[in-house]
DNA sequence: CTTGATGCAAATGGTTTGCATGTTT
DNA sequence: AAACATGCAAACCATTTGCATCAAG
């Protein structure tokens, strides 16, 4: 698979820039692409890469999540009122979240076309949204 | 002008579901409802309700807004990283925000339609956003 | 060797909470 | 009078920062 491909040729960006590629750098990478989808904040991040490396302090992760994301690799998404997650860029989706029972439906990017085609026309805005959540009511709990 | 009326009218519904209409849940609505477009935090709500109620604690701001929001008044959003700011129910709005300039484009709720509608179609999802921010460069910025 | 990243501990800042008191109904 | 909201101060928790040390180029 590409997993490892993709996650070299971001530290080769990096080097590339002429920024430094550290371990933690390598490893808190590895950890948001292992776990994409599970919207995880930084002390999960930490703790999970803790189990492999233990000296890799959560101080350094929100730093290094911070340096990431200066360098437009990482982006963050702040959960309503949950804690604040990390994706990488190129992970780009949306979600619809139902207010009563939290489900969660994942959306694909051109879900939102319409939308942004209307803001290139109307506005000259160059719409790149990254990670929206529409709040609702699911079938289940609507029904109700 | 209708202002104090949709007022009146929330503290009415409140005191008919059995809820205290108290100074503080009078005089944060009132601050709501008059600085419904600056996103006012709770600390800046707080210090302009000072102004005329020196009395009013911040804690009970905050206890206040969670109490409208658990009663549906109230909504809050959170901006990006920057604090999270608190609307009325009734002011939904959307926005397009610069990355680079920070310009802010104000959307109808209506330019969501379009999402919102095929979440109904395909997931049986009633989708209610409320207060949505699509990211991306204005037409100033992308033509750099 | 030089610059920049890390570990650790301590500071910060927004938000929450326990408890005695005051207010609404 | 009974139930509940408030003021205040202290607790909390996620995130940030200062500084001495360590690692990358």
């Amino acid at each position: 698979m590409g997993g490892s491909a993709d996650l070299d040729e971001l530290l080769h960006e990096l080097r590339h820039r002429g920024a430094r590629v550290t371990t933690a750098r390598r490893v808190v990478l590895a950890e948001l692409a292992a776990s994409s989808d599970q919207h995880p904040t930084a002390d999960q991040l930490a703790a999970r890469i803790q189990r492999a490396h233990p000296d890799v302090h959560l101080s350094t992760v929100y730093r290094t999540l911070e340096f990431l994301e200066g360098s437009g690799l990482v982006f963050r998404a702040g959960f309503g009122d949950g804690a604040t997650t990390y994706h990488l860029s190129s992970d780009r989706h949306h979600h619809a979240v139902c207010d009563q029972c939290g489900a969660v439906i994942v959306l694909p990017d051109r879900a939102f076309d319409a939308v942004t085609n209307r803001l290139r026309r109307d506005h000259g805005f160059e719409a790149a949204p990254r990670h929206l959540t529409i709040t609702g009511r699911c079938a289940r709990c609507a029904a109700t």
